[in-house]
Order: C-alpha cells, then structure tokens, then sequence
RNA sequence: CGGUGAUUAGCGCAGCUUGGUAGCGCACUUGGUUUGGGUCCAAGGGGUCGCAAGUUCGAAUCUUGCAUCACCGACCA
C-alpha cells in the first residue's frame, strides 16, 4: 500500500475525552473514530488489525473443530421469551420493534438462536457432539461504555457453541475450547491467565475467563503467589481463619457514638482497629409471594468488603443483589444506615467467615448515635449463619491451599462456560440416543472479545512514540521509509523496486512516498506501530545498503540491498 | 441511576466575568523553501458558537429548559 493512496487519518493531538492509553492511540493512529456513545467505526489501519485477530481466532476454532456460522444480529423477542432471559436479561438487552410492532432484541449473545437451530436441525445421538461458531457485532446497551472500544456497546465477538448428550463429553470439548483459546492468546503475543469464574448471566456450571493482564483492566484477578490458582475476585474463595474463636472477655456495653456514621469513623472515635469492628449491611431478600419484601442482614467485618456476586448467590438473598432503602432500614432495624448491628435484630444474620471470628468486637446497636463494644456471638446474639460474603484481600491464605492471595487487574478477553442444559431445557432441544429415547442435550458456550482484543494488546505492546504490534497482528509487517525521494532518482528507483519485490514475495508493506519530511514519516509509522522500518537514503546508497529499524527493539542495523529478503525469512 | 465537568472549524483550545455578530495552534489548499527526526515564509478555504425559548436595539457571552459527550461513583452502615 502506497500512503499516498491510503487514509493514515493520524492525529498529533490526543483527543481530550479518550482516557485510557489503548483508546488515545487508536485515536491518534487512525485506527477507529468514534460515531456515538460506545460505537465505532473502524479506519482501514485498525480494520487490518481487527482482520487479523479474527483471523488468528478462526484458524484455531477451525483446528478445535468448531464450524462457522452466521446467525443474525436482529432476534425475534418470543426466542427470548421461552429460554426466560426476556424478563432476567435487563436494560443491557436493546429491545426494538418492528413495522408491525413485533417485539425484536439487537442480540446481546446468541445462545437462544443457536439452541433453537440445533433443536430443528439434529435429531439424532448419530450427530452429536457438535460445536459451531460465529464471528459477529453484538450489542450490549451497556450503562457506562468506557475506555473505546474496551467497552463499547457494539463490538466484535467470536462465539462458540457446543452440544453433547453427556456431561463427559462436554467436559471433553470444554477442554479442547481452553485449549484453543490458550493457542489463540499465545498465537496474539499477549500475556494473559486462565481464570476461574462466575458464570454470571449466561448461567451455568464450571466456567474460566481469560484475562489478558494490564493496569487498566476493569477485572480485579487474586493469584496465590505458590501455585497457578488464579480466580476472578468475584469467584475467589475467603477462607474461614484457623484456630478456634477467642473466648469474650468483655462485657456488651453500649457507647454513644454521636454522628459518628462510617466504620472507620467509628474505629477511629473508639481508638479500636477497624478489624475489631463489625459492620451490618441490610439488603432484600429473596420474595415470597403475599408477603412483605423481606430484609437479610451481612455482617462483615470492619476492614472487609462485601462481594456483591457470592452474596446473591446465598438463597436467601434476592438476585440481583439490592440493598435496602433508607425506609427499609428505619423499619427492620429500627435506626439509620450507621448504626445497625447484629445485636438484637429480628431479621436473618448472615455473618461473614472473618467476622464470625470476630469475639469482644464494635458493632452498631441498632439505635441512632450508638454502638456496643464488648460484643460476641452466640452470648450477645445466637441466630446468625456463617457464610463466605466478603471480596479476598492480598495476603490472605489462597483457596488452593498454597501460598497467599495477590491480586492483579485483567482485561477479560474470553470466557467459556459449561451451560448445562439450561436452554437445551427452555428451548426443548433433545435428540434421540441410541435407546431411542429422548434426551435433553448439554452444552457449552465460548466467546472471545474480538475487537477487545485489538485495545487490550496495545494496552500492553506500547510506549511514548505510540503502538508496538505483537508481530501476528500488525496491520503490515514493513514500511519502506525514503528520505527525500523528490529529490533523488536513486532513493525513489531503489524505494519503487524495493516495494515490487516485497509486493511480490506476499509481505504486508506500506510504502510512504508522501512529499514528507523524514520526522513526520518517522513519528507516523512509529505511532502506527509497524514493527520494521526499511530507510532508504542517498547516502548509504553507495554502499548498497540500507537501514533496518526494529520498533520492537528499537535497534538499527545496515544491510545490504540485496539481503533484505532475508529479513523476512 | 447519582455526582462532577464539558459542548466555539476535522483535532486541541481562547473569547464569556464587563453583550456590539468569532479568534489562536495543529490539520487542510496554493506558491516558494527545506529534506536522516513533527522545517520555515506567504497567501487562502472552512464555524447555524450543541438545541430551543426568553431578556435586549443587539446574545458565543445573561436567564430557563432540553440534548449530547466524558470522567467518577453506584461498597453505605
């Protein structure tokens, strides 16, 4: 590609309302401009890099046996309807209508449209497993997109589905889709982790997120520092403290606490360590029908924060999690949001690992402007169940038994599911076994983050002069770089043949012959990133020869007209 | 959804306090100059000042409403 005849479309400024660095750069190298809140079009420099993701993706589903195809992005709302996700998916769901006011969702994800496939298609044991895949826009009316295309409400997905009749089978493909996505990830150039985690939305059973590391990931990911256990923080297990409670040694007692409100607040009023402190949040519980929206309370202790994921997880508590309004707490606590506590409250305690550990501890005393010191289970308060509510923190012992919690953020680049049969169930999606009696299929969903993919590895391949391409994903391989070929017939004759050759023997270059200065050149192929630069001056022209500038390495080197071709061998 | 801030040329910004019909840098066009790290000079083109209403002889500027965009928060006991 000749620049002249190309849309470079860069930028000398950083646009003032990009954020983070992936987004300013493909801002300022002319990958993708933005058209609405969180959408995108995609310039022809980032649609290459986009290509070759896909790319790269698809040659390893391929491999995995995966089959493409294409299902629409427009699905009608009754499929929606009969897997229930309907009324569950939320306000994320875009829901549109048609001329004749038939209800319709931009999809989100393709799990009701593909089990409605497989349910008409197959009809026999004979068929099975089966796993099929799409390389497809998804729409998620996110409520905050951010960070370009990291989060953007349309962007591009590759998602896999698998369909088996035994969970063996399942378990087998699961591992061959984990297997490629390693492949995938170790193919991009990116430093990422395998992750265990929740299965959120999607619903499902075992479940692992790929997290391509980096600082500004919105994940936060605990490793223990001894082993490879790696889980995403809403999945990662707080164990209980060893050793047996210590026995109370003080009495309850009431304090007054006036207009002391945050637990740190109240630490620091009672000059007591915020992990001798307990903290009682109140949220809805699950509804039962004719009945008053019931109130379950979290005990926590101080210095500890609630995870929201394993809390609605509990049966009791309501899914989504929500906490109690001020209305809510005046009646079920009989004070303000501050002073509550699990002392004589007369609704269910579900009490965090950690804090049952707790003994002469401060908590609120369910009355404004006062707290107990001195508190204890079982004396001061005996209906409580112990649960594991709380986010780990770094240095708590990892879950696997091995060395201790560090917590790393990610970028979620993939995750795959082990479904079950939820919508083989909902969307009646059976075959016939070899008994020929009918069986409800299992299965399993992947997807990855297609164009995430493109933000995340800048994210981790850049530096000041702009993007550094792992090799497999650069828009081109080369730029041949002349320095004043207006002026020279010598630079312009060996830029020209230069550029034919490489055309010839299939190599991905881009040929600057604007009537440029050298810096801007420079600072232009530098910002885009293309990993090898070929200066072509008068003055190593005598000698036959030619600079090589690595942008990965940042090494130059001279060498032999002749010889470049090797370059590339 | 809550908070904060922004909206003036493709991009980055000034002008607004104190109302008089819009300016700077980059980018773009033309001519010249320069040519191994974002040259320099000159001449140009491009704006319903986010939208709507109001105040006023007169509004980018003051008032009100709305919209859009961004960031933070949505963990508060």
């Amino acid at each position: 590609m000749r620049t002249s005849q190309y849309l470079l479309s860069t930028l000398k400024e950083t646009p003032a309302n990009a954020e983070v660095i992936s987004h300013q750069l493909m801002l300022r190298a002319g990958l993708v401009r933005n058209l609405a809140s969180g959408l995108y079009t995609w310039l022809p420099t980032g649609l290459k890099v986009l290509r070759k993701v896909e790319n790269i993706v698809r040659e390893e589903m391929e491999r995995a046996g995966a089959l493409e195809v294409l299902m629409p992005m427009v699905q009608p709302a009754d499929l929606w309807e009969e897997s229930g996700r309907w009324d569950d998916y939320g306000p994320e769901l875009l829901r549109l209508k048609d001329r004749h006011n038939r209800p319709f969702v931009l999809g989100p994800t393709h799990e009701e449209v593909i089990t409605k496939l497989v349910a008409n298609e197959i009809s026999s044991y004979k068929q099975l497993p089966l796993n099929v895949y799409q390389v497809q826009s998804k729409f998620r009316d996110e409520i905050r997109p951010r960070f370009g295309i990291m989060r953007g409400r349309e962007f591009l997905m590759k998602d896999a589905y698998s369909f088996h009749l035994t969970d063996e089978c399942l378990e087998k493909t699961y591992q061959i889709m984990f297997d490629a996505y390693c492949r995938i990830f170790d193919r991009l150039g990116l430093d990422y982790r395998p992750v265990i985690a929740d299965t959120g939305s999607i619903g499902g059973e075992a479940s692992h997120e790929f997290h391509v590391l980096a600082e500004s990931g919105e994940d936060d990911i605990a490793f223990s520092d001894a082993s490879d256990f790696a889980a995403n923080i809403e999945k990662a297990e707080a164990l209980a403290p060893t050793g047996e409670r210590p026995a109370a040694t003080q009495d309850l007692t009431e304090v007054s606490t006036p207009s002391v409100k945050t637990i740190e607040d109240v630490a620091n009023f009672l000059k007591v360590d915020v992990k001798a402190t307990a903290k009682t949040l109140l949220v809805l519980g699950e509804e039962v029908k004719g009945q008053p929206t019931p109130v379950i309370a979290l005990v926590l202790r101080g210095d500890h924060q609630l995870n929201e994921i394993k809390a609605e997880h509990l049966p009791l508590v309501a899914s989504p999690l929500t906490f109690a309004s001020d209305e809510q707490i005046l009646a079920a606590a009989g004070c303000d949001a501050g002073s509550i506590g699990p002392v004589g409250l007369n609704i269910p305690v579900i009490v965090d690992r950690s804090a049952a550990h707790l003994a002469d501890f401060v908590c609120g005393a369910n009355k404004n402007d006062v707290h107990f010191t001195g508190a204890n289970w079982d004396r001061d308060c005996a209906e409580y169940t112990v649960a594991d509510i709380r986010n780990v923190v770094e240095g708590d012992p990892s879950p696997c038994g091995s060395g201790n919690i560090i917590i790393k953020r990610g970028i979620e680049v993939g995750h795959i599911f082990q479904l079950g049969q939820k919508y083989a169930e909902a969307m009646n999606c059976g075959v016939l076994t070899e008994q020929g009696k009918n069986q409800t299929l299992t299965m399993g969903c992947y997807g990855i983050g297609v164009s995430r993919i493109v933000a995340a590895a800048i994210e981790q391949n850049h530096d000041k002069y702009g993007i550094k391409w792992p090799a497999a994903i650069a828009p081109y391989q080369v730029a041949i770089v002349p320095m004043n070929m207006a002026k020279s017939a010598r630079v312009k004759e060996t830029a020209e043949a230069m550029y034919e050759q490489l055309q010839q023997a299939g190599i991905e270059v881009i040929f600057d012959d604007r009537k440029e200065r050298p810096g801007v050149m420079f600072a232009d192929h530098e910002l885009i990133g293309t990993p090898l630069l070929l200066v072509i001056g008068e003055r190593n022209l005598d000698n036959q020869e030619l600079e090589v500038k690595n942008r990965i390495t940042g090494e130059k080197s001279m060498i032999k007209i002749e010889d470049v071709m090797s370059l590339f061998a």
